[in-house]
Formats: C-alpha cells, structure tokens, sequence
DNA sequence: GGCTACACATAGACTGCCTACATGTAGCAA
DNA sequence: TTGCTACATGTAGGCAGTCTATGTGTAGCC
C-alpha cells in the first residue's frame, strides 16, 4: 500500500481499535497489524505522537502502569473520543462512497 | 469531507475520470463536481499541476485546442495511463479492504 | 555477555495538497 | 463602456501530518 495513502485516516484506525478496549501504545500497534492481516504495519514514531495529539484533543486519555518492571502507557477512548470514533466511521463511508463512486467499483 | 483524506488518490481520481475520454483542466473540476454529487470540489491549483505530473509520468497526454477563442489543454490517458489507472482500482479495492476491515464495517 | 523483543519518545525531513495570486478571453447586463 | 461572471491555465509558497532516524531503557533467553 502506498505511504500516503494512510493520510487523514489514522485518527479513525486508533480510535477504532480502542473502542471497547484499553491498550497501550506498543500493543496498538500489534492490534493493528492483527486486524489488518499485516498489511498495517505502523511505525512507533506515527503511533506514539498520534496517540498524544488525540489525547490532547481529548479523545484519548492515558494512565501508567508498571507491568513487571516496564513502563506502559495505557489509552482508552473518552467519551467524545466515542463520539469522535463515530463522526470518523460516518466520514470513511462518505468519504469511500465519493471516491468509489468516481472510480466506478 | 476533511481535506487531508484525499490524499494519495488524486491520481486515481484524475485517471479515472480520463477513462475512456478527452478532457480539459477546467471540465475534468466539473466532471468530479458532477460524478461526486457536488463533495469533491478541487482547486485549479490542485489539478493543474497535478495534470503535468501525470503527464510527466507518461500516464497523460495533452494537446491544445483552441475553442472560440479559447486555448484549452486537453488531456487524454496513454497506454500505459490506462495499465496505471487499473493499478490505482487494485490500490483502491485493497486500501478500502483494509481500512474498513479495522473501522469494522 | 550478547541478542532479541518489548516499550516509549523526540527531532527533523519530506511530500503532496491547498491557499493565494496572476493572467487573460468571452459574453452579458446595466 | 464599464463592470461582472464564467471560463481557462498556471505558479509560488505554506502547512499539516506522516515517516525516518535516532535515543533510551528493561526483561528474558541462550
């Protein structure tokens, strides 16, 4: 897959993979290349400082733990990260249908 | 739709809209406009420049009209603009595949 | 003792699209 | 004849968001 492609999508893809669930930054990236069959493999210099803007946002909120001896910093979705997560999911269908429609599926 | 999402398939877009017909700058802004319903309005700024990209690149050819007065470039896909307009469908399919496969449809 | 996986983080570059601006013709209305 | 709108192409510069490269440190295995 192209690189660029991912632009203006990967808000939506870490919101979805913490709804429901918490996880830490490491593991998010892990989840991702699950869900996605490998074809999502994103560097920790993306994930890391996309998990901070959104946390900023408000979307995002954060604890540590310490799991046998390692720092971890956990992300859950807030409530209008929910909400956020469902303005994304609207988007990616309009934004899917727009483009679909012109490329003629 | 947020700006940013259109990234890295501009060239699907002006490919596909080429497909099968000449067009100029201008009609190929309306020709989106139209096939988009209206949700994509992109600026001459975007397209002209993205227009000799794709020239550059060999996946266009262009031509100028004068119409009423009027100079017009028109564009028209090579070969092999036709070989990379089917790439970018393939491209498309997979992205969406995986994108989606993570928001969970 | 060295290697790999785990885990977080930042600085800087890069890329591609957008904004703003520049130029000019045709046609219509006041 | 002046002004406005639609048509038509183009460039320069900015900017946002992602990637690359780099740094730090722990745990566990061989």
């Amino acid at each position: 897959m192209k690189a660029d492609t991912l632009r203006g999508h990967l808000d939506a893809l870490l919101l979805a993979v913490l709804d429901g669930r918490k996880l830490h930054g490491y593991a998010i990236i892990e989840a991702l290349q699950l869900r996605s069959d490998g074809a999502l493999d994103l560097p920790t210099g993306t994930v890391y400082p996309a998990l901070r803007r959104l946390e900023r946002a408000g979307w995002l909120a954060s604890e540590w733990d310490v799991v046998s001896g390692r720092k971890r910093r956990t992300y859950r979705l807030t409530r209008s990260g929910e909400q956020a997560l469902a303005a994304e999911r609207a988007e990616w269908r309009e934004f899917t249908s727009v483009i679909g429609g012109v490329l003629g599926t």
